[in-house]
DNA sequence: TATACTAACTTACATAAAGTAACTTAATAA
DNA sequence: TTATTAAGTTACTTTATGTAAGTTAGTATA
């Protein structure tokens, strides 16, 4: 492939937010820590992805896992320094959406 | 598929965003109005996937294209109002990446 | 007149990512 | 012994992306 003339570390955080359901993860983690199966209904996504999307976002430090052996056993995702750091970027998205997008063009096919 | 809790406007604006290649796109033409060619090695993006990719974002009224009957034909691509509007949400990326990514951690297989 | 050149695409095909549904695991309660 | 529950994982299909070659239109050059 061919190698862009763009900052190397802006380039990586739009790779992260342009990845499917990333930027909704962390926007829904943004109300709080929350469980696998709270997020999963909220935003829509397959346990499948979660899972996925989840292990890389540990991976990158963005979010934080925290296992409660009860049973059954409890686990609880959050946002660490770095993920909650993107808060901003999330309530200017907020702003531009309210701002730009009509609820009438939005495509209802599901 | 499952349905969502969100706000359909929000989960809109980051379908938008989380398209590969939307934002780096968007964030291109911020620099000014550009043609087709100059995008494309700008950031690395092959043709088909730059031609695709305008279509839509005119289809949405965030980019607006510009045809000059030269030889070669040239065409310029820019950003609309709604577009523009975008520029917050690039800066507090911006922002972001330099405090909390690291040049090092990024993946170099290419 | 025939061939070349250029920007901006488009087509055809291979590979990677995402969607879907069924299955697994571990602890405990009925 | 069977059932229940959260949190996944596996197998398989469909969609998106990557890659390279081809197309089009208007000149310019041999």
């Amino acid at each position: 492939m061919k190698k862009s003339q763009l900052c190397p570390r802006f380039e990586e955080a739009m790779s992260i937010l342009s990845k499917r359901w990333t930027g909704l993860i962390i926007y829904q983690l943004l109300s709080g820590k929350q469980r696998f199966c709270t997020i999963e209904s909220a935003i829509g996504i397959s346990g499948r992805l979660l899972s996925e999307r989840l292990k890389d976002l540990e991976k990158q430090g963005i979010v934080k896992r925290d296992i409660f052996p009860e049973t059954p056993v409890r686990i609880e995702y959050s946002l660490t320094e770095k993920g909650l750091a993107l808060e901003p970027i999330m309530k200017e998205l907020e702003k531009w959406s309210q701002t730009w997008i009509e609820t009438e063009a939005i495509s209802t096919s599901e």
